[in-house]
DNA sequence: GAACTAATGTAATATTATTACATATCATTG
DNA sequence: CAATGATATGTAATAATATTACATTAGTTC
């Protein structure tokens, strides 16, 4: 048995990604949170969330497959399914439902390296709230959502409807891409 | 210019699928409201429209062309999908998008068969908010959504981003299912 | 190391959605 | 009415996303 207690990184043969030193640490961070969840972060899973870390958008299962094929294994779709349900159950990225792809949830972004207690678990697991731009592709993860899920769940006691999780997606033009599409033939006013 | 304005209902030879009374009163109620907006309710998106109706939770495409094919016509992939494109513009249905599903605007639901100053254009148009049980698969629109919109109109101002459509998915249990699932293992608490 | 659990590999298939192009239907107009 | 142009539908093929079922491997516990 090894008993040099491998690194659960990438193997030595697919570490090639190059993740950048800044990505690297969020690896390090998430692989602490779901370690104290009681979750493995193994390579692949690793490797995954790497991926998608990287991206500036939100990513695809298959985009995601074909990255690691580049590496040393030949995944199949389970195995990227498998990571990214992994992922989304350790509330280390989400989900957009409107573009079937995923995102790192914001909570890795910015570097807390060792605050535990404010980590994704706590704030935004099953529930999150994006702002998606149809111009750049980019999405926000929106920090003040408390208000959004407040009045949900004002909405949700009055019915009597138990929440167990919520996706709020917002469609439209991010504040840098406005001045792109302005004069154009502006954009659709806000619903409503 | 046809006098007759001829009632754009199924064809004789496929308006088989026994649509009832109240059914066939939405369909006309929403038939007016397209040709308020040009648009015409031919007979295919009549049926499709009726179906969503008639169904009691969201229907997916392909169960549509299924329960399209027991018709006169054998319809393709393309022409379900063309009709959903239409209803969907047009507010009379609505996609949910965690299920890849659809389901009436709940305001085509509410007979007010004349009254088109309280249309979906005006009121649901590219927003909406949803109850989603897990346990009976039913939606429920929100009604009261306006305060949703304020929040998430509130909080892209903040932000400069322009919002063109927003949707709001609730996961979890339904009031009148509660009681089935109390005591098994407890609906996971609210997010946050 | 045996036994158990968690994770991954693999092949096949299911489900959802789109593209491209041909045909038909409808409204307008000369 | 015939010609036209716009809208809608038919059709075949394929793309994109996701899951099932079962075999194998790796890690953990005893
Ligand atoms: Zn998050
Ligand atoms: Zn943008
Ligand atoms: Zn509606
Ligand atoms: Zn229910």
């Amino acid at each position: 048995m090894n008993m040099q207690t491998r690194t659960p990184a990438s193997s030595p043969a697919d570490n090639g990604y190059g993740f950048s030193d800044r990505i690297q640490r969020q690896l390090e961070h998430a692989a602490h949170l779901c370690a104290g969840q009681g979750g493995r972060m193994t390579p692949q899973r690793r490797d995954v969330l790497g991926l998608i870390l990287t991206a500036t958008t939100p990513v695809g299962a298959y985009d995601l497959l074909e990255q690691l094929k580049t590496s040393g294994r030949k995944p199949a779709p389970p195995t990227v399914y498998r990571a990214l349900d992994f992922l989304l159950e350790h509330g280390l990225i989400h989900r957009i439902e409107r573009l079937s792809a995923f995102v790192p949830c914001t909570h890795l972004q910015h570097d807390h390296p060792h605050d535990h207690s404010h980590g994704p678990a706590e704030t935004c697991l099953h529930s999150a709230q994006f702002l998606i731009c149809r111009s750049c592709g980019g999405v926000t993860e929106i920090a003040d959502a408390p208000r959004v899920l407040d009045v949900l769940k004002s909405i949700c006691g009055k019915k009597n409807f138990t929440m167990q999780s919520a996706s709020v997606e917002v469609e439209g033009v991010c504040e840098d891409c406005a001045p792109a599409t302005r004069g154009q033939k502006g954009p659709a006013p806000a619903p409503n």
